[in-house]
DNA sequence: TTAAACTTTCAAAAATAATTGAAAGTTTAT
DNA sequence: ATAAACTTTCAATTATTTTTGAAAGTTTAA
C-alpha cells in the first residue's frame, strides 16, 4: 500500500468511525485529514481531498473549532486561512470528553435527577422506578466523574500506576 | 410530576442520549423502558407505550437482544413473549463495551495497524503520517484495553481501590 | 472608496436512516 | 391437518440528517 492509498484508507475509516458514535461523517475525516497532516491545511484543499463544497468544509471546521480540537492559523503573506488539528492525544481525548459530558451528560444526569426525585405511591412499579433511575444516576455521575479523573491524571505518575496494574 | 409523566421523560430522554450516541432512538427508548419496568413487558405493550409499529418493535427487541442487554421472557400459560433488560448497571456496561469493541474498535484497529504499517519514503509528510497513525494505533488499542480491565475489575477490591484514589 | 480574495450563511436538494404495515413465517392447541 | 396466535421480514414510505451552492458578509490591499 502507498502513502496515498493508506492515507484515504485512514480518512474514510475515521469517518466511518466518527458515524457510529454520533460525529458526523465530514467533520470526522476533516479532522483525520487534519490529523495526519504535518502542515496546515487550507479550506481549498480540504474540499479538494474530501471532495466537498465550501459550505460543508466551512461548517464542520467550524464545528471542529467549537469542540476546540481544531485550530485557525494564519500565513505571513497568505490571504486565506489554515487549519491543523490538535495533535497530542491525551489533549484530544480530554477535550472530546469534556465536551460530550457538558453537552450529553450533564444535561442527561439533570433529568435523571429529576425523575428519580419523584414522591411515589407505594406500588411496586413506581417504587422500582425510582429505585432503578436512582442507581442510573449514581452510575452515570460516577462513569462521568472517573472519564474526568482520568482524562486528568493520565499523564502523571499516579495515572502510569493505575495503568500499569490494570495491564 | 407524577409516575406517568416522569417515566415518559426518562424514555424521551434515554433515546434522545442514544441517538447521539450512534444509538437508534427507538432502540435506547425500548431500552429504557425495559429498564424501569418491574416486570417483563410483551411487545404489544411496547408498540403501545411507544406508539411504535410491530416491524419496528420486533427489529429493535432483536438488536437489544444481539447486544446481549435484552431477554425473552416466556410465561407459563401465555402464548406471546415478554422482553426484560439486564438491569445491574456494570453488567450493562461490560456489555455495551464489549460489543462496541467488537464491533466497532477491533476493525478500525486493524485498519491504523495496516496504514501505520506502510514503507515510506523520507518525506516530513509521510513520515508524519506514519508517526501519528501509529500513535493513535496505540492510543486506541490502550483505552480498548482500559475499558475492559476497567468493566472486568469494578466490582471487586482493586477496582473500588482505584475508583476510591480517583475520587 | 472599491474591488478582489476570501469565508459564512441558509434555503433547497440529496443522501441516509428509521419506520411502517401487510404478507410470509412459525409455533401451539385442538 | 388446520387454524388461531403470535413473530419476522422487507419493499415502500416517511423522517431526519447532511450537503450543496449561490448570495451575503467580511477583510485586506491598493
Amino acid at each position: 500500500m502507498e502513502f496515498k492509498e493508506a492515507k484515504n484508507k485512514f480518512v474514510q475509516t475515521w469517518g466511518a468511525l466518527g458515524s457510529q458514535w454520533g460525529i458526523n461523517k465530514t467533520m470526522a475525516q476533516i479532522h483525520a485529514l487534519l490529523m495526519v497532516s504535518n502542515e496546515a491545511v487550507s479550506m481549498e484543499d480540504i474540499m479538494d481531498e474530501l471532495q466537498i463544497s465550501r459550505g460543508n468544509a466551512s461548517m464542520n471546521l467550524r464545528a471542529l473549532m467549537d469542540w476546540g480540537i481544531v485550530y485557525k492559523e494564519y500565513k505571513a503573506g497568505e490571504r486565506k486561512e489554515f487549519f491543523t488539528a490538535e495533535k497530542d492525544l491525551d489533549e484530544l481525548a480530554v477535550k472530546i470528553s469534556r465536551e460530550r459530558s457538558k453537552r450529553e451528560i450533564k444535561p442527561a444526569l439533570k433529568i435523571l435527577k429529576e425523575v428519580s426525585s419523584i414522591a411515589v405511591k407505594d406500588s411496586a412499579e413506581e417504587k422500582h422506578f425510582v429505585e432503578q433511575t436512582s442507581k442510573l444516576y449514581d452510575f452515570v455521575l460516577k462513569a462521568d466523574n472517573m472519564l474526568d479523573k482520568i482524562t486528568e491524571f493520565n499523564e502523571n505518575w499516579l495515572g502510569k500506576l493505575v495503568l500499569k496494574i490494570m495491564k
